[in-house]
DNA sequence: ATAATGTTTCAGAAATAATTGAAAGTTTAA
DNA sequence: TTAAACTTTCAATTATTTCTGAAACATTAT
């Protein structure tokens, strides 16, 4: 496999797998193109590499922004913005669980917070079923929210290498 | 809050999350009404509860079946097929977690061996790093693979309990 | 100030994904 | 065996998401 083959492959399957992880397929092209770029990239460079619109590069550059993955610096000399993407991967897990805290579970929550505050007759069978299934969910939400969230914050390396450890 | 409207708050939002968890809408809005019901329902009641053809519900409990975590269950006296959800949250958690590895995570790693296999001239400075990203989320990739595998075979009230007191 | 260069926005087009509904296929009871 | 009850499939439709490209907007060097 030639190098550039091998990069392509990288770049769409990235990009296939982008849509599980919450980004659409271009936007995780560009996070794919500029994590292994040696060099930060303008936006030039990456609309002819993924032959996309500029109006679509500029969109998803600013949402990889958005998401704290991707940031732009500048050459002297040169007025273009050069993108270029976080390479520990460590930190990237970290910002990408951040973000998805932030948008997914954040908003579960609330809303198992309303549920939980309306007032139900326990006594007919279906309330009571309900009421148990939410406040289990909302425990968990919790649980989950707590985890992510000291994740986020912390020296990644040293949680994967403790969770690493405790599971051998 | 009624209960009638709680329950459709529910369902609703749980349909708008179910995207970032790999179910569409409708497969996610059963499996929240499949949830919170005390008995199993069958097609019937799911397709009027939820507005939604035959063929939709079809399709749907049939790939939430796939996905393990919706069962069928007969009544005597009673030809249909009655559904019930999987109502243990960690297990629940633990059942999606398998099912995304194996959907999401083992393709991402079989595409990095493969390009891990591809000889590459390392000299060139855009290769090495080429190969220096996808080393790293190759380790990445196996490290979040051993994590989730054992956490979805095992006891998973003991997983968060231990990960829970980790992070206290 | 202005021309050159660079960036963003947005309405319409294109591509994808989800849903319907009717027909085909199954199963069961009598 | 057959007809009633139930389930699945799939082509066509509908809805949603993404992308393009041109116009508007912004910045910089001279």
């Amino acid at each position: 496999m030639e190098y550039k083959e091998a990069k392509q492959k990288f770049i769409n399957s990235w990009g296939t797998l982008g849509s599980s992880w919450g980004l659409n397929k271009t936007m995780a092209q560009i996070h794919a193109l500029l994590m292994v770029s040696p060099e930060p990239l303008n936006m030039e460079d990456i609309m002819e590499e993924l032959a996309i619109s500029r109006g679509n590069a500029s969109m998803n550059l600013k949402a990889l922004m958005e998401w704290g993955i991707v940031f732009k610096d500048f050459k002297k000399g040169d007025r273009r913005d050069y993108f270029y993407s976080e390479k520990d991967v460590w930190k990237l897990a970290a910002q990408i669980s951040k973000e998805r805290r932030r948008r997914e579970l954040l908003p579960v929550i609330e809303m198992l917070d309303e549920i939980g505050a309306a007032e139900l007759n326990d006594d007919r069978e279906d309330h009571s079923e309900f009421r148990k299934m939410t406040k289990e969910l909302h425990r968990f939400a919790l649980q989950a929210d707590s985890i992510l969230t000291r994740f986020s914050k912390m020296e990644s390396k040293w949680f994967f290498g403790l969770v690493g450890r405790l599971f051998k």
